[in-house]
DNA sequence: CGTTTATCCATGATATACCATATATATCCG
DNA sequence: CGGATATATATGGTATATCATGGATAAACG
């Protein structure tokens, strides 16, 4: 699982390392690595491990092969994914155009979010976080209870 | 179960011990500590087992990928978490922006609360209690019964 | 052969693990 | 039932390991 939130120094090979609880969580992966791509909501990076990416990919089954919106869909999550492999010391680098993507200026902030992660700029993370948490204040939104429980 | 509540003390480096009944509560988790992120209601911290926290991220899972409510509440319940492991003294460390959010000033009241517990300056838990069996009184407040039985 | 990419090494800061002591609690034995 | 002993807990201090980061060297590529 990724929690928390780490910030780290983006050097100028586009070095970073991955913190080192993420790494943990990927411990038991096959690929010693992330995989990263753009999001489609905010200039930030979405991260998974391989494995999760094949989850992904079992959802998109549901949809009909070669309809509109799996081509889509693929065309955006796997198309634009990139693989990248850790080294020795538990870094990765970033591809020039992913650090354009998500404006990332000399640091990243890794932002732990379950089963996923994102990478954002220190500065944008801090206003993303402001506005999630009036959204869930706003909508009232909570952790669904799989068996239904009172709600009130 | 998290049961009952007990003050210990936080001393330089923000090591507190986790209370031994707590520690017994943990003893089947796979990872040894626990997770805590700042309360929203109170200027507490809430407290799990990481088994917990997988079970909000298989929940988390149930609404669609990159769908902004999932995004929203993965954000704040995760990118704010930190993931701390006890030592084998049964103590944590908490960060500083932890003691910061919960006013800990030299001591730490853990409340036991079922499945998940608190953390509180001592002085604000008092309070905190007071107002909560106001509401009970005032209100009549009961705990719901799931299979859905008399209410009243 | 120049440029890029990957691997290796050094280091300071930080966090973790280890050891020691005191206090409270429980247990055993007289 | 009472006292002594043993166990577990909480807490303070110290040593060690890990992490993040910068730089250097070696390999791959066009």
């Amino acid at each position: 699982m990724f929690l928390s939130t780490h910030i780290n120094k983006v050097d100028a090979k586009g070095r970073v390392s991955v913190p080192s609880g993420f790494r943990q969580a990927l411990a038991n992966e096959r690929f010693q690595g992330v995989v990263l791509f753009p999001s489609r909501q905010a200039a930030a990076l979405e991260g998974f491990g391989l494995s999760y990416m094949e989850e992904i990919a079992s959802r998109l089954d549901r949809f009909d092969l070669f309809s509109e919106t799996q081509d889509d869909l693929a065309t955006v999550v796997f198309g634009e994914s990139i693989q990248l492999s850790m080294d020795g010391d538990g870094r990765i680098v970033l591809p020039p155009k992913l650090i354009e993507v998500a404006q990332l200026d000399g640091r990243a902030a890794f932002v732990g979010m379950g089963h996923k992660f994102q990478i954002w700029s220190p500065e944008a993370l801090e206003k993303r976080k402001k506005k999630a948490r009036g959204n869930i204040a706003e909508k009232g939104l909570t952790i669904p209870n799989p068996k239904g429980g009172a709600n009130g």
